[in-house]
DNA sequence: GTACTTGCAAATATTTTGCAGTTAC
DNA sequence: GTAACTGCAAAATATTTGCAAGTAC
C-alpha cells in the first residue's frame, strides 16, 4: 500500500484525488515547490482544485509527519517531500534549492542540546552561495 | 564614531534620525524582532515614523552588511542586530529566538563546499526545541 | 540646490478562514 | 447518514512600491 494511503488512514483523514495529487506532485518536484506551483502543477489535470485546498493538504502532510516545510528566505514556504530533516542548498543566482546528503550534520542537535539544555526537536540547515553551473558561466 | 554613522557614510547615505532609531531599536533587541516590532517599539518616541520606513532601513542595513535577516519558518522576517553568521535556537513553546554561540559549526560551510562545489556565501542555521524554562514548568 | 529619504496610501503577495455544497466511508 | 473535505470568495497578514513633500549635505 502506498505511503500516504496508509498514513492518512493511520490518521482517519479521508483518502482524496486531491490528496493524492498534491501528494504525487511533490514527489516529482526535485525543484521544492512553493504552494502556488504545486497548484500550477496540477491546474492542468485537475482544474477545479483550489489553492486553499493545496495549503489544506500541505498543512495536513506536514502534520502527519510526510514532508517537511523549509524556509530559504523567500517570503514563501517551499515543501519538501523527504520527511527526514537534512540540509539545503539554495543558489543565490539562479535560485533553485537542494538537497544536501551529509551525514556527518545529523549529530549537530545532540551537541546542540548538551550546550544549551534545549530538546531539539527539528533543525533548519540552509547553505547560500553559487551553484557549479550559474559560477561556471 | 558609531559604526552605523561610518557605514552609511561610507556607501553615501544619507544619516538620519529614523535610521539611527532603528538601528539603536535592532541593538537594544535580543528577541530578533520582524518589522512590525521594531515599528511598534518606535512608534510612542517617533510618532510620525511609518512602517515602510522601518522596512525600507532594515533593507538597507542588510545590503550594508549591518544586520542579518534572519526566517525561522514563521511568515515574517526577523532581524539580527550580529552581523556574523551565527546558529539561532527558537524556543517551539515560547517562540522567542535565541542566539547560540558554537566555534565549531564555522566550519561547516567549508565541509559543504568540498562536497558540493559551491561556493557558500551564507549560512542559517536553527535549532528548533523546547526552551529550559519552557520544558522546566 | 539637489539628490536622497520619508511617510502616506495603494498595490502586491502569501496564507488563512468561513461556509455551503460535496464526497469518502 | 455523517463527519470530513473541497472550492470559492473574502479576510488577514506581510511586504513592496509610487510619489509628493521633506531633509541631509
Amino acid at each position: 500500500m502506498e505511503n500516504l494511503i496508509k498514513v492518512l488512514k493511520n490518521g482517519s483523514c479521508k483518502i482524496t484525488p486531491q490528496r493524492i495529487a498534491v501528494y504525487n506532485a511533490l514527489k516529482d518536484s526535485p525543484t521544492h515547490p512553493n504552494a502556488e506551483a504545486v497548484y500550477n502543477k496540477l491546474a492542468p489535470t485537475y482544474p477545479t482544485i483550489s489553492l486553499a485546498t493545496v495549503y489544506k493538504s500541505l498543512e495536513l502532510f506536514e502534520e502527519l509527519g510526510l514532508i517537511q516545510v523549509i524556509n530559504v528566505g523567500e517570503n514563501s514556504f517551499r515543501y519538501d517531500f523527504i520527511a527526514t530533516s537534512h540540509p539545503h542548498l539554495i543558489c543565490t543566482k539562479c535560485q533553485k534549492v537542494e538537497d544536501l546528503f551529509e551525514d556527518s550534520f545529523s549529530e549537530l542537535a545532540s551537541v546542540v542540546e548538551e550546550k544549551t539544555n534545549y530538546k531539539i526537536s527539528k533543525q533548519q540547515l540552509s547553505f547560500y552561495g553559487v551553484c557549479p553551473s550559474c559560477s561556471g558561466a
